[in-house]
RNA sequence: CGGGAAAUAGUUCAAUUUGGUAGAGCACUACAUUUGGGAUGUAGGAGUUGCAGGUUCAAAUCCUGUUUUCCCGACCA
């Protein structure tokens, strides 16, 4: 991508939020724009890292054998209706938009547990079609009652939700089990440290419900993190009175020693088991001839929450003044940024080019009346992992990388270089 | 929904205490110089002070109402 054409605003650094530093400069910059409180617009930025987060979610779903669909997000009350949650989700919880036209009432959608049972019942009505897991990615809408942190709880975000269809309950438990598979490639692939979380309904009713939290110090959750057995508790659990049973079931015997940590919730799986099956009246035949509801599981990713969080997480202080954040290498959008002086610019257009032909993203700093000294700032603005400058020291052999993390520097020569990148 | 803070130029803020022509830094525009870690000079543009009432000769400033935003809590498939 050339800069030029990314219309970045200059921004000063010493008035970032504290808290938010990185979703605070994308906003300073442009690459975020409030509407109103928890709505938002994204820029190329973080609509490319979106890309990038997705593909690797839908990677890892495909290979476990889940089928991309995609449901609407304009969803009408009757079906709502048809599994007793339009009450609860506009009256009591009051979490759903809703709409009202002379065609009639909607809800936008805030989840889409109707539109799956429906889309899956109309056509696994089988026992032969089943098992069968259908996910999507798309923007979902909430009346959050605070909104909080950007794009940690805004009112619409993105999110991958996926839902499961099983025959029986035990076949639900291993679908269950290897989302929670899934989903620990997921977080590890997105380089995002993830503590497997008991939620306060896995307490109620059994192992039904698990969190998926991240390690900030910005999380709305403290979770205690059992390091032996890879699985997190999260505080609210000890609140709870049969909390010493349920402990002994987890298999943690020593509360006290495990360590505490500041959390944000990115993923969280459910078995439902029949509940939409039987309240929304639909069923499939079985071996025996015989009608028997689904046993179904759905599951969801946060993709705003994971950005937001990556971001966050890999701020760069300099001199204990904040100087931007730099993505990890492997989900950054643009992987080098390209900065030249007046003597180099047609060495720089042509390295460039050469990098978009072996399919390298890279940005090309190519704006004007610039010094070099604000050009490498705004590598780190932009968050960039890695950069390269053509100045005064090029001999138009050896290319100085410099890696914006750990300002490591290395001089490689030009098929190095597009081997290190690859 | 409870508690707190705030709203003035694109942005961060000042001027409000004590009513009297609305300012500054950064950003923006033009020209020149500059160009390896957020330059410099000269000139310029930019505002119905969130909105609506009221008091006053006069309101950003005082009073009343209202809207919005942020933070803490509660809430959270």
């Amino acid at each position: 991508m050339r800069l030029s054409k990314l219309n970045i605003k200059k921004i000063n650094l010493n008035d970032v939020d504290e808290n938010y530093s990185g979703q605070d400069i994308l906003m300073k910059l442009g690459e975020l724009y409030q509407y109103e409180s928890g709505i938002y617009g994204y820029g190329n930025l973080w609509t490319k890292l979106e890309r990038t987060v997705e593909n690797i979610i839908i990677d890892e779903l495909d290979k476990a054998g889940c089928i991309q669909v995609e449901f609407p997000k304009l969803q009408p009350k009757k079906i709502w209706d048809q599994s007793n949650r339009w009450e609860t989700y506009t009256k009591e919880g009051d979490i759903m938009f809703t709409l009202d036209n002379n065609l009639g009432q909607y809800g936008l959608a805030p989840t889409a547990e109707e539109c799956a049972t429906l889309f899956g019942a109309n056509r696994l009505t089988s026992y032969k079609n089943l098992p069968a897991t259908y996910y999507q990615i798309g923007e979902k809408f909430r009346k959050e009652i605070r909104t909080r942190g950007y794009l940690f709880r805004p009112r619409t975000f993105v999110m991958m939700d996926a839902y499961s269809f099983d025959k029986t309950e035990e076949d639900m438990q291993k679908t269950y089990d290897l989302m929670h598979e899934v989903y620990l490639n997921i977080f590890k692939r997105v380089g995002i440290k993830i503590i497997p979380t008991v939620s306060d309904n896995g307490v109620i009713g059994g192992k039904v419900a698990e969190e998926f939290q991240a390690i900030t110090n910005l999380g709305e959750d403290k979770t205690l993190y059992d390091e032996k057995n890879n699985i997190g508790i999260n505080k609210e659990v000890l609140e709870f009175e049969n909390r010493d049973e349920y402990l002994k079931q987890l298999g943690v015997t020593d509360i006290e020693s495990l360590k505490e940590y500041s959390t944000v919730e990115l993923g969280n799986n459910f078995q439902l088991g029949t509940k939409y099956s039987e309240s929304m009246d639909l069923y499939f035949t079985d071996e025996n001839g015989e009608k028997k509801p689904y046993y179904m599981g759905c599951y969801g990713i946060g993709l705003g929450r994971i950005i937001a969080c990556i971001i966050e997480n890999n701020i760069i202080k300099y001199k204990n003044k904040i100087k931007g954040f730099s993505l990890p290498y492997e989900i950054a959008p643009y992987k080098m940024q390209i900065i030249y002086n007046e003597n180099n610019k047609e060495e720089a257009e042509k390295l460039y080019d050469h990098l978009m032909k072996n399919n390298i993203k890279v940005i090309l700093d190519d704006r004007e009346n610039l010094s070099i000294g604000n050009r490498i700032n705004d590598v780190y603005v932009l968050g960039t992992p890695k950069l390269i400058v053509l100045g005064n020291k090029f001999d138009g052999k050896n290319y100085e990388i410099e890696d914006t993390k750990t300002n490591e520097k290395t001089s490689v020569t030009i098929d190095e270089l597009i081997n290190t990148l690859k």
